[in-house]
DNA sequence: GTATATAGGTGTAAACTGCACATAGATATG
DNA sequence: CATATCTATGTGCAGTTTACACCTATATAC
């Protein structure tokens, strides 16, 4: 048995989480909406096409029913549009291609993911064992003294 | 009416994600149980406390609810273990203390988001404009081809 | 004709989360 | 004493998101 798997067999199996942060968990809700828009920022595509896209951003495998379901969602709110494709040997393709409200709602994703980088910052400064920087010490660790400490 | 108003009422009302990505949305599910579990690392808490202290880590105004039951829902799942204090002053405090599992169940939310810190990487990299270093051009352009660039 | 790859989709149950609301001890105030 | 406030912990419910299983249809290969 390797180390790995060692590893995983004493995980705790947590109901918090499903079982295990690993795979889905550590990914922001929706997390779909902007890799589909950032695609179609550079070429138009169809659901079959994004979902091995989609593979590159933390979907190991991708579930297809969720992948097109997203994609009829995010036409209805205007940030995608599509027209059959039958022009085609195979069955037909639903083309999408990105809107204008798409980029503006891209954009604001990336501004809001770039806050949560800064916040994981955070967290791996303290997990690491640094101090926050931003924190000024006020009287914090005699508030919280009735821990003891690790 | 400032720029940064103007833009958002510009913003599409979205129900993928509610309605945009800012303040919850751009956070993975559960990420309150790495929090919490970091925060007791350090020093033994309880919930009124720790409130406070998740501020730090991107949630604006946390919602007792939801700290209190995952809090529950964790030492259901062993990973804390609490205790009631009552040799004190004021309402009895439930106080909060990590278990072995917990530092484990730490470790492994922090690879976690390791990975998902460098899948944002590559993300940003993409949204910036410059091409993905581990694509290694194997005819992904011409099988998208079809699509047009903007 | 039947297997396979491509392409798109639905139904459902479970999980997660936000919001409103409930409870209770201690202390301060008129 | 009444009651207001701060501290502290919770429950109920409804909405959203998602994983999983399953279904349909077209074209091509054998």
């Amino acid at each position: 048995m390797s180390n790995e798997e060692k590893d995983r067999e004493d995980l705790p199996k947590c109901r918090v989480g499903g079982k295990d942060p690993s795979g889905s968990e550590a990914r922001p809700r929706n997390w779909l909406v902007p890799v589909i828009l950032l695609s179609l920022r550079d070429w138009n595509s169809y659901g079959y096409e994004l979902m091995e896209r989609s593979t590159r951003f933390g979907f190991d495998a991708m579930n297809p029913g969720t992948l097109y379901r997203t994609l009829r969602q995010m036409e209805k709110d205007g940030i995608v549009e599509s027209s059959w494709e039958t022009s085609r040997g195979g069955p037909a393709r639903r083309m999408y291609s990105i809107t204008d409200a798409g980029m503006t709602y891209l954009d604001f994703w990336a501004k809001s993911l770039e806050q949560y980088q800064r916040t994981m910052d955070t967290f791996f400064r303290m997990y690491t064992g640094q101090p926050l920087p931003s924190d000024e010490n006020e009287e914090n660790e005699k508030e919280s003294g009735e821990g003891n400490s690790r």
